[in-house]
DNA sequence: TCGGTAATTCGCGATATCTATATTTTAATT
DNA sequence: AATTAAAATATAGATATCGCGAATTACCGA
């Protein structure tokens, strides 16, 4: 996954315009903001382990309404974009949005757009 | 063009993310920001007609190094979501950023992702 | 009306994206 | 070791994007 540790560039921002371009793509990253209402109670969702907000893969495929496979590969170009980070807990793959990333996407926009 | 008279909505912004989504279109917004300095002088640059800031297709094809019809398609492609504005004056089709449109997409990265 | 220049549209092959099913990998459980 | 569940990867056909050259349209000036 993308590490921006500095400001977003030019080649970056398209990545995430890409990732972007897309609408259940979208969907994955607004259902993570409200992760809390989205996901409540019975999902999977990490509340220790120090990756608070992290939701599984299935439990978004189940949200998104399209197939295991497809959700794996979006959360990997999402995840290779940079706009959402993952952690391996057992056999469950938790994904959460990189805030950071998102931030410094928003910064882009207001700068370089 | 997208007439955003109200707020971007999500299929609204997936058009605009798949516009962006190339790095020579981004080239191209990026250049009518600067466009004083980017097409000064001898350029056909709109200063009266009611339309400032606006540059003809020509000019915005010697700038980018692509072809002639894939800069005109690439422009459509850009006017369809509403980045940009054109207007026809004689032989001229002059563009220019829709800042508008602009604006009220960086609220929207900034409410809804 | 006839050229000439600007711009759009058309047609195309190459490449990429979309999204699914089937398979494999990883890890937990019994 | 066998079973089960989660997730990733492989494969594939349909569709879309990329970017070009060629043809077409639009508009000017002579």
């Amino acid at each position: 996954m993308k590490q921006e540790l500095e400001r977003i560039d030019d080649e970056h921002a398209v990545e995430i315009f890409k990732a972007l371009s897309n609408q259940t793509r979208v969907n994955i990253i607004q259902m993570l903001k409200d992760h809390d209402s989205n996901f409540s109670a019975q999902a999977h969702v990490i509340k220790d382990e120090g990756f608070e907000g992290g939701v599984c893969v299935s439990d978004i495929q189940s949200k998104t309404g399209i197939s295991q496979s497809t959700t794996s590969q979006y959360l990997s170009i999402l995840l290779q974009s940079g706009l959402v980070e993952m952690k391996r807990i057992g056999q469950w793959t938790y994904y959460r949005r990189n805030e950071k990333t998102i931030k410094q996407f928003e910064k882009y926009i207001g700068m370089n757009i």
